[in-house]
DNA sequence: ATAGAATGCTTTGGATGCAAAGTATTCCCA
DNA sequence: TGGGAATACTTTGCATCCAAAGCATTCTAT
């Protein structure tokens, strides 16, 4: 086998032990708060947006629709979001963030800080490069 | 909230799908072989090296235990490795490719090729960096 | 020798990811 | 205007990931 065939298979293990990492380091932080990583995904696009339809929030969190579906149901439960069916379109869903899933991103606010603590390993230059390599994979592996 | 945390959070987002994207990118090339992308990897590990103990492979893949356990439970099942006790410490379960298992490697030979197809958005070059930036915010993380 | 600690796995339960099938609405065109 | 696409989700089933609890088996200190 090749060196350049080792590579890119140590690259791919790499990459899936670093997104592993991530959601772990994710979970301590956001446990206290009854959010998993994907859930708190989920929030930060209804903070920055709210009022979407479902595919919306698929277009901006990336996350396919069975699993959203899923999440959001689990997020209203927790009275932070509700559904309700578009009077426009009866088959689109509106979600909108409750008062106290409002209320939560003030709670949530100190979580990227203590994320880039844990991230300091690489500078801000490092990650700027990391974030454009991953795009470039991505951007080739979706085609 | 200040631009580096911005980024930084593009960075988790990033890692995230683009973890996704791979694993997705292998399940065409791996389910004609009735594989998994974790299984994949365990498999890999054996073909590197056989006959080994669960916490060799734990090391050696990074898979946690709890998955591992089901992973070879499944793959025990489709008959490519066998599961033992370890004659000199029952508490180890040796794990050991059957003739059918060392075979699949045989038929996993283009599977290494075909991804590198679908990765050349980077040189290699840019794939050696990439590894080692994953590699410096794993170790970050797992601190 | 022997109870208690340590080790090595396995099991369990909750939360995705993803493909594929299913349902409800709306669109569109003959 | 009626019915087959197309659209927007939702549901289902299988495979993890991960934390935490469980089980054997071996080690260790007294």
């Amino acid at each position: 086998m090749s060196e350049a065939l080792k590579l890119k298979n140590q690259l791919c293990h790499r990459l899936y032990k670093a997104s592993n990492a991530i959601t772990r380091a994710y979970r301590p932080l956001l446990s206290p708060l009854g959010l998993t990583y994907p859930q708190y995904v989920v929030m930060m696009s209804l903070w920055e947006q709210d009022d979407v339809a479902v595919q919306d929030l698929i277009a901006h969190t990336q996350i396919d629709g069975g699993s959203l579906t899923q999440i959001l149901t689990k997020l209203q439960h927790k009275a932070w979001l509700s559904l309700a069916r578009d009077p426009e379109d009866g088959r689109k869903r509106r979600v909108k963030l409750t008062a106290a899933g409002q209320a939560l991103q003030l709670e949530a606010r100190q979580v990227p800080e203590r994320m880039v603590c844990q991230l300091q390993n690489l500078s801000v230059e490092e990650s700027y490069q990391l974030a454009s390599l991953l795009d470039r994979l991505t951007a080739g592996l979706d085609e």
